[in-house]
DNA sequence: TTATACTCTTATGTATACAAAAAACACAGG
DNA sequence: CCTGTGTTTTTTGTATACATAAGAGTATAA
C-alpha cells in the first residue's frame, strides 16, 4: 500500500524530463535531422516552457551523444557516420550474444512464454505492411531476452545501443524481402534459448545482428545518397534550422 | 595552424562542465559519499557560481547514474549495491575480453610499445606504497588496450564501466598481496596481445577481471561492515549532508 | 565588384527572482 | 511523554533578466 502512495506520487514528472523524452524521441525518429540546430528559445516557445527545462534536457542529450555542443553556439543534432554505426553494431553484437547466453541459463518459464508469443506475433505481422507494429514486436522480442539476463546494467546499455539505430529501423524493415529471414532467425533464437543451448543461441543471434547490420548499412548508404542531392555545388550542406 | 586557433579557442570551458567534472571526480573518489545530498545553493556557494551551472551538471550526473533524483528533493549520490557491482563487472568482463581480442588483431606497434611500458611501470611500482600512481598506471595499461580497438563506442562504455568502480579502486589496491598476481596477469595479457593470440588474451583478461571482481567485492563488503557501524540502533542510516 | 569595418540582431551562458512543495519546528491538547 | 496541527524555513522547479559572443547585414572604400 505504500506502493499505492508511490504510484500517486509518481504522476509528477519534471518538465525537464518531459522535454528530454520529447526531444530524444524526435531525434531518434529522425524528426530532428542530424546537423539541425536546437535553439532554446524556439524550442521553449514550441513546447510552452521556459529555457531552463530545455537547457537541462539538452545537457542529458549531450551526455548521451545525441547532440553535440558547439561553444557559445548551442546544440546541434549529432550526425552518425557509418563508422559510428559500425562501432555501435560491433559492441551490440557482443552484448546481444552475451544476453542470449545468459538467457539460456536464467530465463524463467513466463519470459520464455513471452518470447514465444513475440516470435509468433512477428510471424503474423511479417506479411502485412504494418511496419510500425512489426518494429515494435521485434523490439519486444529482444526486450524479453534482455529481461531474462537479470542484469540491469546490461539492459540499459543494450537499450541505448539499440536506440542509436532507431532512425534507420523503419527504413530497413521496409525491405520486405528480409522479413522471412528475420522470422526464421527469431525461431532459431527462441529454440536455442528454450533448450538452453548457448552455442546455438550465440550463433543464431550473431547471424541475426550481422544481417541487421548489413541491412542498416545499406539503408544508411541509401540515406546518404539522398542527402548528397541536398548539398550545393560547393559540397557544403544546406543549413537546416529548427522551425 | 587551424589547430592553433582551435587550441586557443578550446581554452574556454563552460562553468557547467567545470562543475560537472568537479562533482564527478568527487563522487568517484568517494569524497561525496553515497546517500549524501547535493544541495544546489551550498554547492553554488562552495564553487563560487550560481545554481544554473550546478543544476546542468547534476542533469549529466543523473544520466550517468552517479546521482539519483528524488522529485522535489533534489539529488543524492547514488548508492552502489553489491548486485549493481556484480552486474557492472559481468558486462565489463565481456567487453574487456572483446577489447583484448580486437587488440590482438588491430594493435599498432606504437600502442604495443606503450602497453609494454605500462606493464613495466606497474612492475616497478608494485612494491612501493604509491597506490595512487599504481592505480594510474593500471588504468593506463587498460587504456592502451581500449585504444587499440579503434572503436570509440566501446572505449566510452568501458571507461564508464570502469569508473563505476573508482570508489573501490584504491581500497583493493591497498591489498598489497595481490600486486604480484596483477603484475603476472599484465604480463600474460601483454604477451598474448603481442602474439595476436586471441584465445590466450581472452583467458588472461577473464582471469584478470575475475580476480579484480573478487577483490572489489571483498572491499565493498569490508566497506559495508564499516557503514553498518555508523547506523543507529534502529538500523537507519545517520543522515549525512553536504557541508 | 570585392574586401573591410561597423552596427545590429540573435542566441547562448550565467545569475537572479519567484512560486510552491517538503521538511523542520513549535506548540497545544491528550 | 507522545501526538497531531499549524507555522516557518529550506530547497527545489521554473521563469526571467542581463551581459556578451557569434553571425548577419550594411555601408564604405579600394
Amino acid at each position: 500500500m505504500s506502493q499505492d502512495i508511490n504510484a500517486v506520487m509518481n504522476e509528477y514528472l519534471p518538465l525537464r524530463d518531459v522535454v528530454f523524452q520529447t526531444l530524444r524521441q524526435a531525434i531518434l525518429r529522425g524528426e530532428l535531422e542530424p546537423g539541425e540546430r536546437l535553439m532554446e528559445i524556439h524550442l521553449a516557445n514550441r513546447l510552452g516552457v521556459s529555457r531552463t527545462p530545455i537547457r537541462e534536457a539538452i545537457r542529458k542529450l549531450e551526455l548521451e551523444g545525441l547532440v553535440v555542443m558547439i561553444p557559445r553556439r548551442g546544440a546541434i543534432v549529432a550526425s552518425i557516420t557509418e563508422k559510428d554505426l559500425k562501432d555501435v553494431l560491433e559492441v551490440r553484437r557482443t552484448l546481444e550474444i552475451m544476453a542470449g547466453e545468459m538467457a539460456c541459463e536464467r530465463i524463467t518459464p513466463e519470459l520464455l512464454e513471452q518470447l514465444k508469443s513475440a516470435g509468433e506475433e512477428f510471424r503474423r505481422l511479417k506479411d502485412t505492411n504494418d511496419f510500425t507494429s512489426l518494429a515494435e514486436v521485434d523490439v519486444k522480442f529482444h526486450d524479453v531476452i534482455y529481461a531474462a539476463t537479470d542484469n540491469q546494467r546490461l539492459i540499459t546499455i543494450l537499450n541505448n545501443l539499440r536506440e542509436q539505430m532507431y532512425r534507420y529501423r523503419l527504413e530497413y524493415l521496409k525491405d520486405t524481402g528480409s522479413h522471412e529471414r528475420l522470422n526464421t532467425e527469431h525461431y532459431e533464437i527462441y529454440e536455442a534459448i528454450r533448450k538452453g543451448d548457448k552455442t546455438s543461441a550465440s550463433a543464431a543471434i550473431g547471424r541475426h545482428i550481422d544481417n541487421q547490420r548489413d541491412a542498416i548499412l545499406a539503408a544508411i548508404r541509401e540515406h546518404e545518397k539522398e542527402e548528397n542531392n541536398k548539398t550545393d555545388k560547393n559540397g557544403k550542406m544546406k543549413p537546416r534550422n529548427a522551425e
